[in-house]
Formats: C-alpha cells, sequence, structure tokens
DNA sequence: CTTGATAGGCTAACGCTGTTAGCTTACGGT
DNA sequence: ACCGTAAGCTAACAGCGTTAGCCTATCAAG
C-alpha cells in the first residue's frame, strides 16, 4: 500500500468516524503522520483528495449492488443500506460533479450496471429508479422526512411502481 | 419591510447572482451596507440566516406547485422547473435539516401540501413522489448524469409510472 | 566515490471564513 | 435630564485550504 493509499484510508476513517465537516488537511496530516502541507505531496489538491475518495466509494457501493441479487426489490434494499451505512462516503460518490477524467476507466459503468440490469437494459427506467434511490435516501439522510415518517412505506410504494412491467 | 427582510433579500440575490460559496458574512454585509459583525444584531449565526432563506426558498417553492394545475405531470414539471432556476435556494430547502422549531407554521405543510393532493391523500405516495422528483432534480443539478443523458426522457418515465392508479 | 537530482518531509505565512469582545452613538421612554 | 437599548463600528481569534521556501535522505550517473 504506498502513501497516496494510506491516505486515502485514513480520510475514509475520519469520514466515517466523525462525519465530512471533519475531514480537514491538518487533521488529515495528523492521522497519517505528517503536516498538512506535507500531504501536496501527494494530492495535487484537497478536491484531487476527495476525487480518489469518490472512486473509492463508487466501486464499494457497486460492490455492494453487484451483491445484491438483480431483483429492484433487493437492489434498492441494498442502495439504502450502504447509503445509510456510509453517509458521508454516499454523499461524496452521488453529489460531487464527477470528475470522470481522473476516474478509473470502468468505475461509474459497474457502479450503474445492477440497475440497468434490473431495469431491463432501459436507460431511461434505470435513471429513474436511481433518482427514485437517491432522492428517498439523500432526504433521509438530510432528516428531511417529518419524525415518524413512515419511510420504509415510502420505499415500498416506490418498489411497488418500479417493479410492475420489469421482468422479476 | 424590516431590516432582517432586507438582509435575506439581498442573500437570496447574491445566492441566484453568484451561487452558495459567495454569500458570505462580509459579502452580505458590504451588500446591505454594514460589516459582517453587525449582521449578527440581526441574526444570532449563520445557520439562522440560512434558515430563514430556507423558509423563504419552501413559501417560494410551495406558491410555484400551487399554480401548477394539480396533475402529476404539471407538478413535476413545476417541480423541476424552479429547482433548475434556483438552484442553491433549492438546495438549502431541501437539503438542509429543517429547523422545525423556527419555521413559520404552516410553510412546510403548504409547500408539501400540492404533492400529497397529487397523490390523491396518500401520504405513503406523496413522499415517493416527492423522492423520485428530488433524486432527479439533484443528480441533474450536481451534474451526475453522463454528458448527453436524455434525462427528459428519465422524467417522462418517472411520470408515466407515478401517474398509473392516481386519479388525474 | 563523488556528484546531482528527486522525493518527501518541515516551518512560516497568506488570505479567507465565521464569530466574539468591547466600544460608540442615536433614539425613546420615564 | 437621564437611562436603557438598538444598532452600528474596529480589532481580533481560531480554523480553513494553500503556497513558498528550506532541508535531508535516497539513488542513479559520471
Amino acid at each position: 500500500m504506498n502513501r497516496r493509499d494510506e491516505i486515502v484510508a485514513a480520510a475514509v476513517g475520519i469520514l466515517e468516524a466523525a462525519g465530512p465537516e471533519a475531514l480537514t488537511m491538518r487533521r488529515l496530516g495528523h492521522a497519517v503522520g505528517m503536516r498538512a502541507p506535507s500531504l501536496y505531496k501527494h494530492f495535487a489538491s484537497k478536491d484531487e483528495l476527495l476525487a480518489a475518495l469518490q472512486e473509492h466509494a463508487l466501486a464499494d457501493l457497486g460492490a455492494a449492488l453487484e451483491r445484491s441479487g438483480g431483483t429492484v426489490c433487493g437492489l434498492a434494499r441494498a442502495y439504502r443500506t450502504w447509503a445509510l451505512a456510509h453517509p458521508a462516503l454516499y454523499d461524496l460518490a452521488m453529489r460531487h460533479p464527477l470528475a470522470r477524467h481522473r476516474l478509473a476507466p470502468g468505475v461509474e459503468e459497474a457502479a450503474a450496471a445492477p440497475v440497468v440490469s434490473a431495469a431491463g437494459g432501459d436507460v431511461d427506467r434505470a435513471r429513474a429508479m436511481w433518482g427514485a434511490a437517491h432522492g428517498l435516501v439523500d432526504l433521509e439522510l438530510a432528516g428531511r422526512f417529518p419524525p415518524g415518517a413512515d419511510i420504509d412505506a415510502a420505499w415500498a410504494e416506490t418498489i411497488r411502481l418500479f417493479s410492475m412491467g420489469t421482468a422479476q
């Protein structure tokens, strides 16, 4: 494991343990045993570091979706579970403009493939599913549903609609 | 219009003209003719200011939805149009934890009412619709769809599904 | 065996952020 | 006439991402 990967791993650790506002260059430097300016020997900017984290997140989410079985219901469950388990990484993965030029080739496609497959190959339907799942997850993570709202029921309704007309 | 409202109006102006990172206390102070620390005579913190902006945004979005005609399709179109026209306010409205205690009573309900109505009074379905619309808008604003993706088609598919079984 | 380049660390500092402390001034009520 | 409060000000603080410039260890070439 080279220094760059060590730094990314430490950043993931900080993100998961203490949330996104805790991920500062000084704290990250401390976690890997160097001062903040030295991090710039390995990453040109914090943005480049975040892009590396985004790639890590996309690959991990893609793997989780891959393992989900391929049904709309299983996919939805896996998507929500992963997002709730890694809220900061999820935010990074979905809400940062994708720096496609510095993303390892195939990462984006690999994450998307299970969704397209569950949509029967229809990319419009796949994007509709992605949007619905992302919206529900994002609102839940942001704490925007009223207290006591039955979020499971909203998911069930969404899954019901997207299961119609899709071969299971 | 009291000083507080003036400040909120100026903040909206900055947000729309120059984006969220341009909304700093010093710049906002300059826009209303005072220094940054003086803003704290009117708002306890930047967060309280953002809460006021959130309320403004929710009221405005709610009004736009109210005018949309009440069909699933019209509602979806109005939602997307408003969000794309006011991306920073939309982000504030939907992605900040809602400080319900300092929100004017009825604002949240008023924004939600047209959606619940279009869902035939079924709140689970209404939340599913909200999630789907929010997800599509959020991904579009974040630039997460591949270049050239047919976003209209994804919306059309979403609208088609949510129109099924809903009295129009 | 020396030389020179490079990689990777360091400190000091810059300009920016939100925010606080403490001072001043003008206005309104008793 | 006095006092309290509202609302402005300057100076400053800690933390942020980032840059400049310095130092040292490693390593290949002459």
